[in-house]
DNA sequence: ATAAGTGGACAGTACTACTATCCGAGGCGG
DNA sequence: CCGCCTCGGATAGTAGTACTGTCCACTTAT
């Protein structure tokens, strides 16, 4: 097929995939002349696959163009395509002006106890372990500790999302669908996580408040 | 204090200052004269907020905007605050091009389920519920349904963090100090949560790969 | 033959989050 | 009281992101 049926099976405008092309998200089509290509369902894929990072991961352009690369790279390990997805990783310069580096510190202890005493087995260089130093050191800075205490609650929920998680990503095919699904799978997953954890926050919210009344009228 | 002095303060440059108090993040100071102005602790406690949910849990000035005042406002519902903080919605019109409208119904099916099965009470007008949706919508149409099937387990693990989260935020001083907390803790917890997640994730499938080859070895 | 579609290049646009410059009006040491 | 710094306020400019529009010579379908 050619850019105009490939524009209309994907949804997306024939501009705008020729920007993909410009940019390497989306791989070239096979040449049928000097200046005419062809594509295939392959590349409708690759165009949904883009669009789900970019609209609903939230990826940027940049970012998603890293994570394919990594899906599409049989060199690159599986953890490192994910670390590739963090596109929002918060700068660890420069920040706040009063007791920053010692909120710092204490986050990166904090973190650190919290993977010995769960046994994670982590290398230093994920970068979600910045991410999560950084979360931490700001939630003190502004003089709050409550996230801080739930920090076992929030490692335990993970470890036990990340486990099935792995388990049901590994028995797929191939390699490179299984990579593929475990990048779509996390990225899309976080988006998922955060709208159920607003959805169960609303119910529990509102089910303290029923409980309250209740007490207060009879 | 004045500008410099708060600049100096809380690490933004007055540039940035004076523009935050242009868009509203930051309430004026309070007029000593014409044209002077003097600024206290609030301010750089505000200040910081700022930094923390543009810098760190990636909202936008708008939508931090949006926030604020909803935490300003005593008229305001806590989970309203919280919905408003999601500035990543994606646009739920116009996406697909093949089976859009059906995937898109089978997820709103999928999800209605969900709920009603755990018993949760939300109202149908909580942006997460269209986040949801859609992700879940996403990821059937790019062929997967892993995550659906892992639609419970998240639902679990949100529920259980929601739980103590409330309860945790409820019994505080004032109601602006909870909002603040409740608000701060959500939009920093998703950056949080996705990191631990990258963390356990590598772990997990660490573990796994080990096993493998211990299997494949001995 | 002719109209529509194509690949490729490049300029332009809309939006976001600042950043720089200018101005006249205080504030503050000498 | 002078000079210099800083202030607040307004306006314009910048850098980055994600497209979008236009133009062109060339193919392809009718």
């Amino acid at each position: 097929m050619r850019v105009g049926e490939l524009s209309r099976r994907s949804g997306v405008s024939v501009a705008s995939i020729k920007y993909y092309l410009r940019e390497g998200l989306l791989p070239p089509g096979e040449r049928t002349s000097p200046n005419q290509a062809s594509y295939d369902e392959g590349h409708v894929h690759r165009l949904r696959m883009v669009r789900a990072l970019i609209d609903v991961g939230g990826l940027t352009v940049a970012a998603t163009r890293s994570v394919l690369a990594a899906v599409d790279d049989p060199e690159v390990p599986l953890h490192e395509a994910l670390g590739r997805a963090s596109a929002t990783t918060p700068a660890p310069g420069g920040g706040g002006g009063d007791a920053d580096d010692e909120a710092h510190a204490d986050a990166q202890r904090a973190l650190a106890d919290l993977v010995a005493q769960r046994g994670w087995r982590v290398g230093p260089r994920n970068p979600a372990w910045d991410t999560a130093v950084e979360v931490l050191a700001t939630y003190t800075r502004l003089g709050d500790d409550d996230l801080a205490r739930q920090l076992e609650l929030y490692a335990e929920a993970m470890e036990g999302v990340a486990r099935r998680e792995v388990a049901a990503v590994v028995d797929r095919g191939d390699r490179a669908r299984t990579v593929e699904g475990a990048v779509v799978g996390t990225v899309l997953g976080d988006t998922l996580l955060a709208a159920l954890r607003r959805l169960a926050q609303e119910h529990c919210s509102a089910q303290l408040l029923e409980r309250a009344e209740g007490r207060a009228q009879g």
